[in-house]
RNA sequence: GCCGAUGUAGCUCAGCUGGUAGAGCAGCUGAUUCGUAAUCAGCAGGUCUGGGGUUCGAAUCCCCACAUCGGCUCCA
């Protein structure tokens, strides 16, 4: 037997018989290294703890409460899901079954449904299974060995992945623990017993390789974690979330409406909600202004022929509404760029114009298919912080470096983290091969010069052109776009925009469509959640709140109101009678910044007494320091 | 668009196996005039999402539509 030499994490340094299983190896370092592992890693990949180790290299344990351990957990118990399901439902045909955040789901195909009754049984079955502590083992077979073993156990779908796999893959390999055999590369736990704490959530419909032309399979979602106590805080968690949802806030502090007889998708902007985008929106227009952008507006419909120039027609006429009017078929514009370009095309333009920045807050219609539409995030009309930049190819880069640094501005006043993502030609799109190698390397080096973080995300670029998406996260975490760069050669050849370059001659600009917070109505969606509702004083749709002790306060209330009124402070009163108390609950459940108590104390002194969202009483002061104090909070976004 | 669940007063929710609808909050009226998260009493409020059907009788059972919620696909 040859001898294998390993490193720990540590740089302490053994050498084992070659075939030692990694757990071994683990104990054999410190007594307690594998007591908490659930798989190890070996040169930088995830091995069982049983799997023997024929390699030189470094070795470390995987602890389950790492996120790759308690990934490699929930992996496990979905193997256990499937175990339990097949046993209880027999004529259940496996597919896939991976850990994703925050838990795992398995994908069943079966001709009934699945029940909540039937999560409890699947889950008490699970508990059996995790209580017998039946080890996982692991074994690789040749890809038509395995393909044998799954078309005698009638395992359609794992055939077709076996199948399906690579020419040069020549093993494939199984897992087992207790009955149930699936295809999988692992890692797994040791044994079942490891598995303390899981609970099934919900089961959705997903399709067959995520391709809505396959079969739709049954999927239940799972969660899990390495004690009951973690799953008990992750379940705290999703309470809190369901009180930041945008959708209930919405309601509970009156901001908007979506209205069933009205439509689905449209939304209505209640007077705090209106007041909230209106402050967004003029906050947006003088950054643009700052930044060199002119403001244009363009009509809401367009004769149908500039949407067939545009590509629209061939390429997203199923989201698009359309219109007739005196005979004549109008399209409802979904995009902003048609008539930023007209506007381009008025003149004649020369190199010495560019860059051209045309911003626009366009309202745009788009038709979501139902089953997308999801509160303020997702509908059907909304309106965009939209700019087309026409520049030179060599203005390209340092206009989208502008960009990037504006979206971090603004994603830097709103206290936003957002990842980054390059999204490159899709199979439907226009242009040419060369322009889109153009648009997608002057985007990436971009990203690159700006030693920007960033994904890939191949094929999910525009029709006429790659992006970079930057993507906000919501309450539970689900991620949405919001700002959003494209490079488009397309359209400036389409409508055959040309500029007179230093030369004398016709050259072809550049656009970058770009938005910075994207939708302002998915946006104000993330943003509420963002604060859970409670805006900081600048946003604040109400800012501060008059409440009377005692009816005998009101004349000098409604003129400390009218003051405030005045000066410009968006100020509410509460002059009803009620005790203090019940009107200090009302103000906070509608989480106003400041709650100006007028007593007696008040009147006598000409002054108010502010209490703070945060349950802080400032004492005391006269309404000129309140309106310095609000001013203060507001400054930086001035 | 697809899969599943849900749809009762302005809001949050009860309403068992079919026997003609109930609470809390909000609203209105009155009493009370009170110092930092709910004062008390009374009143009013519903074609039980809509449309068909089964039944002597439907909020309850069946079918269809619409909407919402959770996913999938798509997407700002």
């Amino acid at each position: 037997m040859s001898k294998i030499d390993i490193r720990y994490p540590d740089d302490t340094r053994k050498s084992f018989e070659k075939g030692l299983a990694a757990g071994e190896i683990l104990a054999s370092w410190k007594k307690d290294a594998v007591k908490d592992a659930v798989a190890a890693r070996l040169n930088d990949r995830l091995i069982d703890l049983s799997s023997p180790v024929t390699e030189n290299g470094t070795i470390d344990a995987v602890n389950v409460n790492t996120p790759e351990g308690v990934g490699v957990l929930r992996h496990s118990i979905s193997h256990v899901m499937a175990e339990a399901v097949q046993e209880l439902f027999p004529n259940v045909k496996v597919t896939i079954g991976p850990s994703i955040e925050d838990g795992f789901y398995y994908d069943f195909d079966y001709e009934s449904t699945f029940t909540p009754e039937d999560l409890k049984k699947i889950e008490e079955r699970m508990a059996e299974i995790a209580a017998k502590d039946a080890p996982f083992t692991r074994r690789e077979v040749s890809r038509e060995e395995a393909v044998e073993l799954f078309k005698k156990k009638g395992e359609p779908y794992k055939v077709e992945l076996i199948n399906d796999l690579p020419a040069d893959v020549k093993t494939v390999s199984l897992y087992t623990q207790g009955d149930f055999t699936d295809l999988c590369r692992g890692p797994h736990i040791p044994a079942t017993g490891k598995i303390k704490a899981f609970k099934l959530l919900n089961v959705a419909g997903a399709y067959w390789r995520g391709d809505e032309h396959n079969k739709m399979l049954q999927r239940i979602y799972g969660t899990g974690f390495a004690t009951p106590k973690e799953m008990a805080e992750y379940f705290v968690f999703i309470e809190e979330a369901k009180r930041r949802d945008h959708r209930r806030l919405g309601k509970e502090l009156d901001l908007f409406q979506i209205n069933e007889e009205v439509g689905p998708g449209l939304i209505i902007w209640h007077p705090k909600g209106a007041m909230l985008r209106t402050i967004i929106e003029d906050w947006e227009r003088k950054e643009h202004f700052k930044r060199g952008y002119d403001i244009v507006l363009g009509p809401q419909i367009l004769r149908d022929h500039m949407w067939i120039r545009s590509g629209h027609m061939d390429h997203y006429k199923e989201s698009m509404y359309f219109t007739e009017v005196e005979k004549e078929g109008y399209g409802i514009k979904p995009m902003n760029c048609l008539s930023h370009m007209m506007i381009y095309k008025s003149k004649i333009r020369s190199y010495r114009d560019l860059p051209l920045r045309y911003f626009e807050l366009g309202t745009v219609h788009r038709h979501e298919k139902t089953g997308v539409l999801h509160g303020l995030t997702r509908v059907r009309q909304f309106t965009q912080d939209d700019a087309h930049i026409l520049c030179t190819p060599e203005q390209l880069n340092s206009e989208i470096v502008a960009i990037a640094d504006f979206v971090k501005y603004a994603m830097g006043i709103f206290g936003f983290e957002y990842e980054v993502e390059l999204s490159t030609r899709p199979s439907n799109s226009i242009g040419s091969d060369r322009d889109w190698e153009m648009a997608t390397a002057a985007l990436e080096e971009s990203l690159k010069g700006n030693r920007m973080v960033y994904d890939i995300n191949e094929g999910d670029g525009a029709f006429y052109g790659p992006k970079i998406d930057f993507k906000l996260k919501d309450a539970l975490k689900r991620k949405w776009q919001c700002a959003t760069i494209q490079c488009d050669f397309a359209l400036p050849e389409r409508f055959d925009l040309h500029y007179i370059g230093a030369d004398g001659e016709k050259h072809r600009p550049v656009m970058l469509h770009r938005v910075i917070l994207g939708s302002i109505e998915r946006f104000i969606g993330v943003l509420i959640e963002h604060y859970a509702g409670a805006f900081p004083v600048w946003l604040a749709p109400v800012q501060a709140i008059l409440v009377t002790v005692t009816d005998s306060q009101i004349p000098y209330g409604e003129e400390v109101y009218r003051k405030l009124l005045d000066i410009g402070v968006r100020v509410e009163k509460d002059f009803k009678n009620e005790k203090l108390g019940h009107k200090i609950r009302e103000a906070q459940l509608q989480k106003i910044p400041y709650m100006l108590v007028i007593g007696d104390k008040e009147v006598a002194s000409g002054t108010i007494s502010p209490r703070q969202r945060d349950g802080k009483n400032l004492g005391a002061m006269t309404v000129d320091a309140l309106v310095d104090l609000i001013r203060g909070k507001c400054s930086r976004y001035e």
